[in-house]
DNA sequence: TATTCAATCCCTGAAAACAGGGATATTAAT
DNA sequence: ATTAATATCCCTGTTTTCAGGGATTGAATA
């Protein structure tokens, strides 16, 4: 029996997947979370063999919860799961422990392949994901590689932006000068390979970095 | 036995949907549909009683679908469903002949409410969007209300906008003046109230006009 | 028919963002 | 001990956006 863990912060995602794996001979849904700080402590106290881990959510991320997880537990089987199909999203879930990737665009048969390829301890990834691992693979290996995560301050640079405040106005409420809002605005830029402000906020919801 | 038709974009959701409805006395889902343009033709070939609609969609968004739909058929009946908890999906859709609407992150009872709710004739709406429709009539109703749906061109340069063009770049892709950009633009901030690019952007996100 | 609305075009001046340098202190990792 | 990353600060000049006017056309609607 595969003891898994559905990890999601809309109800209704949730509610779906536990019906679509409830009637499966040897799949038993054993809980669910609507963030990634739930996941954690639900699988601190109860027998988790995969969970279902959705990137985008409020409290904790799926990456974070994923890192978390790994540290205490490494038996258990991670599986990415995320709307955007952003290289980024899948590289850092499978870096910090995750074994397993799929887009919510495909279907009810790649999940199953997921969960019982994993199970068995190898790594999953759909088709596409493969291919978009591949892309960034040939697109990468030659350059060197930028570290596009973002420092803690950058993020909250990066959120004082996209709710419409000027760079003035963000030195005055993090309290340090305009000019170092402008080095963060720099950088973001640099690592969010944007153009100009509106790309960036553009791409930080791509990325999920907002929500 | 009612007859449910799901219209999502992802797969995964829709497979979900399926399989929470599958056991259910009285309801069978008879179609699927991964954007509004599928779901309005299943709809004329199909005896459908029920549209479960997702207002994000591509190539046909849920509003327009639920229009077109609601133009050919009266009897057919649309429950909006969306991720954002924005009053303005929810009363165009409202507004064009959607009977019902929740937000996926309810559960399953609520769903059903609706669903069961729907078919008697009547209007389903869950608390949550009650609440949202009841904050909004309170705080628009003194004040004239705005014009906030985006015309086609709008829509057009602020998708360009959001990728990075400049105002003098998106006249050149539209072929139009870099002047009637910035009337475009000034439209656009006053339309989604917002202070500058980066918010616009921002809001945009959040109201789905953009994924 | 009159009016409203979308789409187009035009202008100016101020404010903000962007490109592009450079510099220092602290901390964490190699 | 050296390096790399983060966070901080500074400067200049150019480009872009923003706020604020105004105007015309055609289509749809009341």
């Amino acid at each position: 029996m595969i003891n898994v863990l559905i990890a999601d912060d809309h109800q209704m995602f949730i509610d779906g997947m536990k019906a679509l794996l409830r009637d499966l001979p040897g799949i038993k849904v054993v809980g669910e979370a609507c963030n990634g700080k739930e996941a954690v402590i639900h699988c601190q106290e109860n027998l988790v063999d995969i969970v279902i881990m959705d990137v985008n959510m409020p409290e904790m991320d799926g990456v974070e919860a994923t890192k978390a997880l790994f540290k205490t537990n490494k038996n258990l089987k991670v599986l990415g799961l995320s709307m955007h199909r952003d290289r980024h999203f899948i590289a850092d879930m499978l870096k910090n422990g995750a074994s397993g990737y799929i887009l919510k665009n495909t279907g009810k048969k790649d999940l199953l392949d997921a969960i019982h390829t994993l199970y068995k301890g190898e790594t999953y990834v759909s088709e596409e994901v493969n291919k978009i691992l591949l892309a960034s693979f040939l697109k990468d290996s030659s350059k060197y590689e930028v570290n596009e995560r973002l420092s803690e301050r950058e993020t909250e640079v990066l959120e004082c932006i996209a709710v419409g405040l000027t760079t003035l106005e963000i030195g005055e409420k993090l309290f340090i000068s305009k000019n170092t809002v402008e080095s963060h605005r720099k950088n973001l830029l640099y690592k969010l390979k944007a153009k100009n402000t509106a790309e960036l906020v553009n791409n930080a919801y791509k990325r999920g970095l907002i929500n």
